[in-house]
DNA sequence: AAAGAAAGTTAGACGGGGCTAAGATTATTT
DNA sequence: AAATAATCTTAGCCCCGTCTAACTTTCTTT
C-alpha cells in the first residue's frame, strides 16, 4: 500500500451546521400538532404521541424553553414562541409535501408516514420548492402517475 | 386545562429499529467509494473525506469490524465483509438514485449533495421502487421537467 | 541503520438525547 | 378536607459519535 496521495471528495454538512437537530423539529412538529387539535400540549400528551418517557419530555421541553422556542412554565403548560412556530409550521409543510408527494407515487401509507417522517428533515428551501412544483404537475399527469404506480409495484 | 383525554397520534419509528445508523451507512459508503477509487481505504483518508478526527474513525472501524462489517487489521488495513458490502452498495444507490432524481429537477449540485447526504438515509425499498420508477418516466417529460423547473426557479 | 514524518491508536472527556426510580406538585374523588 | 390518582420534575445513569492530547507503529529520508 503506498502512502499518501489526497482524494478530494466533496466536504460533508455536520448535522450541527442545520440550525436545529431533526429531534427538535419532530418535537416542536408534535407540539403545533397538539396544539391545534386539543388546544395544548401536555407533557404526558407528548411522552405519549412521540413514545417518549415523560422525563425525556420535560428535559426537551425545558431545553426549547431556554433556547426561546417555546415559553414553558414548570407544572403548568407550555406555548410556541414566535421563533417556535415558525420552525413548526416550517417542519409541517415539509412533512405535508413529502406525504402528498410520496402518495402519489402511490405508496402505503405506513410506509409513507416512516421514510417522510425522517426525510423531512433534510429537504432544504430550494428542494422544497422543486418538489413543490414537481407535485404541482405530476397531478396532472394521471397517466404517467399511474404508470409510475405500476412500475414501481413489483 | 383539563386533565387527560389521551390523543392518539401514529407511532414513531425509533432509530434503532433501523439495522444501522445513518453514521455507519455513511462510513460505509465512503469507504467503499475509497477502495472503488483508490483501491483501499486508510483511516486517514476516511478521516480527510469525512471531516472527521483520526480517532473517530479509528473508533468507527473497530466497531464496524466488531459488528462483522469489514475486516479490520489493526494499523494495516481493512476490506469490507459481504454484509459490509451489501450494505454500501445499497447506500450508494440510493445515494445515486437521489442525486439523479433532485438533478432533473435543476436543483444545484451543492444543494443537491447536502440534501441527498441526509435523505438517502430514510428512504425504504418500496420508496427507492418508487422514485426509479418516477425518475424513469420524467426522463422522458423533457416539457414537464422545464415547467418544474421554471416554476421552482424564484 | 537512524532519524524524522506520517499514520494509527488509546485514554479521557463531552454533548445530545434517551431511560428508570423516586419525589414533588396538581387534580380528582370520596 | 383528606385521600388518591395523575402529572410533572429531578437525579443519576447510559449509549452514540465526536473531540484533543499523548503515545505507538509504520514508512520514508538521509
Ligand atoms: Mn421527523
Ligand atoms: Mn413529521
Ligand atoms: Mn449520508
Ligand atoms: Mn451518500
Amino acid at each position: 500500500m503506498p502512502r499518501k496521495q489526497t482524494t478530494k471528495t466533496p466536504p460533508r454538512r455536520p448535522d450541527s451546521d442545520r440550525a436545529h437537530s431533526s429531534t427538535v423539529e419532530d418535537y416542536l412538529e408534535r407540539i403545533l400538532e397538539l396544539i391545534n387539535t386539543k388546544g395544548y400540549a401536555r407533557v404526558v400528551d407528548i411522552a405519549e404521541s412521540l413514545q417518549i418517557s415523560q422525563a425525556s419530555v420535560t428535559n426537551m421541553v425545558q431545553k426549547l424553553d431556554a433556547e426561546g422556542l417555546l415559553n414553558y412554565e414548570r407544572y403548568r403548560g407550555m406555548i410556541l414562541t414566535t421563533a417556535g412556530q415558525t420552525l413548526a409550521l416550517n417542519i409541517t409543510r415539509r412533512h405535508q409535501l413529502l406525504t402528498d408527494f410520496l402518495g402519489l407515487l402511490g405508496l402505503e401509507d405506513n410506509v409513507i408516514y416512516r421514510d417522510v417522517e425522517g426525510m423531512e428533515h433534510h429537504i432544504s428551501a430550494p428542494t422544497v420548492r422543486a418538489i413543490e412544483a414537481l407535485t404541482e404537475q405530476l397531478k396532472r399527469q394521471p397517466a404517467l402517475l399511474e404508470r409510475v404506480r405500476t412500475a414501481a409495484q413489483q
